[in-house]
RNA sequence: GCGGGCGUAGCUCAGAGGUUAGAGCACUGGGCUGUGGCCCCAGGGGUCGCGGGUUCGAGUCCCGCCGCUCGCCCCA
């Protein structure tokens, strides 16, 4: 047993996951860049007090998920348990709005929860996301939904729901969270103990919650989209038409409540049935009074986060795999210890001249080299013995075509380099 | 925080009270004295998660702890 192993709820990434990861990060860059999205990187950790405003008090980020620590300078920190804020925090920051009435962005980033791990759930785990500044158009929560879907087909994802609602605004919002307390209240009796504490602290949850005896009493509990004001409501309506233009299939969830306090408007998750209990593998929505939350001037927004390690799950679901394909292009098989010097000098050249190119450091026999050139994924291998090193020439070796012939130690390094850039 | 399953070689796993703990894959060497893949032979590699208990004897049975994993809550 090794005596250090990563954290509970972390993961090491190996060489052969590497493929994958990029495949997926690079997709998500190449589809924003089609989108007019710009990347930004923040740090991994910021002020306590940012998540502590945006998330909420009550929000189970803040009352028990969050990885906060003091420096020795006695500040308190927080690493990142979500990618909004931080995201917002830097435009306001850095003045991006200025001159700038519309910033779209995205991150790749890790997020750190604490939570117990199981399968498609991590204390770290990673997203991908995006975030729209300074529209409040529906015309842009319909391009948000849409870059998400052009994302996962892009990494060969199908077979999810989109669900979508709207939660109002300050204007609608507690007229409707009155009306269901209203509701509630007489039938709290019969509600689990959850439910009964988010009846004080955040009732719309209730409607989220998992048990079906909650789901039973709530089944004919009003409903938001009822309730909401002139301009949600025609906004709304806009986003679900947008959406349909472009051909998104959507289904109206009005009791999809999500975890964070700043959203308002539009949210919507993507639901895929094979994660099980953790079926969201992209999900946000707008948060129209967040920057202002955080001390910007009062600028709309919307986004989305999306887990990496779900996306990766739901392609292992699919069968698909993205392989490293060779690892070298050219092996250099020194045969005695005499003519190592020129192996390596090379072997030297090889790589400078932009071919892949490596060599053994163990001393292994010449069966044991090509053998190891061969597990590389060599398409070419060099030897060098004495016989060739008096006669100034190297034997070159197909492997694919298991073919060999002879060429002088001078000219190797060109026709190597000609041969590869015929190949690609 | 609560419940289920599992911890034996680098990996996947067999072994269910009785010599010195095994297999496949991988690795190293040889068959092939300078040539990869296929085949054959050999070799290296293990505090059987940790600690205690039962027993003449414990990977094996019992208890505790730790870890991993799956589910509940919640989230990407």
């Amino acid at each position: 047993m090794a005596k250090y192993k990563a954290p509970r709820g972390t993961k090491d990434v190996l060489p052969d996951e590497i493929p994958e990861w990029r495949f997926v990060e690079e997709t998500f860059r190449h589809v924003c860049s089609l989108y007019g999205y710009r990347e930004i990187r923040t740090p991994a950790f910021e002020e306590t007090e940012l998540f502590v405003r945006t998330a909420g008090e009550s929000s189970d980020i803040v009352t028990k998920q969050m990885y906060t620590f003091s420096d020795p300078g006695g500040e308190s920190y927080t690493l990142r348990p979500e990618g909004t804020a931080p995201t917002v925090r830097a435009y306001i920051q850095h003045n991006l709005g200025y001159g700038m009435p519309l910033v779209k962005l995205f991150y790749i980033a890790p997020i750190f929860r604490y939570e117990r791990p199981q399968a498609g759930r991590l204390r770290q785990h990673h997203q991908v996301g995006i975030e729209v500044l300074g529209s409040s158009d529906p015309a842009v929560d319909a391009e948000v939904v849409a870059l998400g879907v052009d994302f996962l087909s892009s990494v060969g994802v199908s077979g999810y729901e989109i669900h979508i609602n709207s939660v109002g605004c300050q204007n609608c919002r507690p007229a409707y969270r009155q009306a269901l307390i209203g509701f509630l209240e007489p039938l709290k009796d019969g509600l689990c103990e959850d439910c009964k504490r988010r009846l004080k602290v955040n009732p719309l949850r209730i409607l989220d919650c998992k048990e079906e005896i909650c789901k039973a009493l709530t089944a004919s509990a009003p409903r938001i989209l009822a309730y909401l004001c002139d301009e949600c409501r025609v906004h709304f309506e806009s986003v679900l038409s947008y959406l349909k233009t472009i051909g998104v299939e959507l289904v109206v969830d009005s009791r999809l409540v999500r975890g964070l306090d700043y959203y308002t408007k539009t949210t919507f998750e993507f639901l895929h049935p094979s994660l099980g209990a953790q079926s969201a593998v992209l999900a946000g929505g707008r948060y129209d009074g967040l920057v202002e939350e955080c001390g910007g001037k009062r600028t709309p927004g919307i986004g989305f986060g999306c887990g990496i390690e779900r996306v990766l799950i739901l392609r292992q679901h699919y069968n698909l795999r993205t392989d490293e394909g060779n690892i070298v292009d050219v092996f250099v098989c020194a045969v005695g210890e005499s003519v190592r010097q020129h192996a390596f000098k090379l072997l030297k050249e090889l790589r400078c001249a932009g071919v892949r190119a490596d060599m053994d450091y163990l001393g292994r026999s010449l069966k044991a080299q090509m053998r190891f050139a061969d597990r590389l994924g060599a398409t070419y291998v060099v030897i060098i013995g004495d016989e060739e090193l008096s006669n100034g020439v190297a034997t070159l070796r197909a492997m694919r075509e298991s073919k060999q012939q002879q060429v002088p130690l001078d000219k190797l390094v060109d026709y190597l380099r000609s041969l590869e850039e015929r190949g690609s």
